[in-house]
DNA sequence: TTTCTATATGCAAATACTGCATACCCAATT
DNA sequence: AATTGGGTATGCAGTATTTGCATATAGAAA
């Protein structure tokens, strides 16, 4: 499923347009991404929680040449799903 | 942040009440739920990728008594974040 | 049409995972 | 507004799993 398809169901259950639809997800997206930039994390009870997760450097390896290559640190953005979540997918 | 804090944020981006926003945003988590539930990957181009994951049984270990456990198999939902949403966390 | 994303490859190192108790913070109800 | 019940984070040990590097291509999406 992809994001189109995902604003035609969103248009039905909101009832809304599907530009409104996707004006109000894309709202929701980056109200979330400016969240995390600020503070780093975002708990939404039931869901998940959006964490930005520090990554140390590390040794890598170009897997063309097989070279070995320096990796820096970065941050990525982790979603770690709620308890709700699990179990709706281990039933 | 928690979701009573992300719910206030989305009132003033969306300009709706605090309870319709928080049943706006409901639905959409709602959705995306649903979404998995049938197909297996729901992608937001320019945010991320939800997948479910399905995870083999494996033997693991009671951290406390040092056990041996046999762990089911299991599916969890994984978020995989765009390259843009990378970027944004690594300048 | 033009941008975005998945895939595939080898391999080292980081990190997730498990049970469980405690502490904590949040959400909802009164 | 306050209390309480419930969801969530943390720490632990050791193994399993994931990650992420470069890069081109194919396929899908905007």
């Amino acid at each position: 499923m992809n994001k189109k398809q995902l604003i035609v169901k969103l248009s039905g259950a909101l009832n809304l347009s599907k530009a409104d639809s996707e004006r109000t997800f894309d709202t929701i997206t980056n109200t979330i991404l400016d969240a995390l930039k600020g503070d780093d994390s975002v708990k939404i009870a039931g869901f998940g929680t959006y964490k930005v997760a520090k990554r140390k450097a590390r040794v890598g390896r170009n897997p063309r040449t097989g070279e070995q290559i320096q990796i820096a640190a970065s941050q990525k953005v982790k979603f770690l799903p709620a308890k709700a979540l699990k179990e709706v997918f281990n039933k």
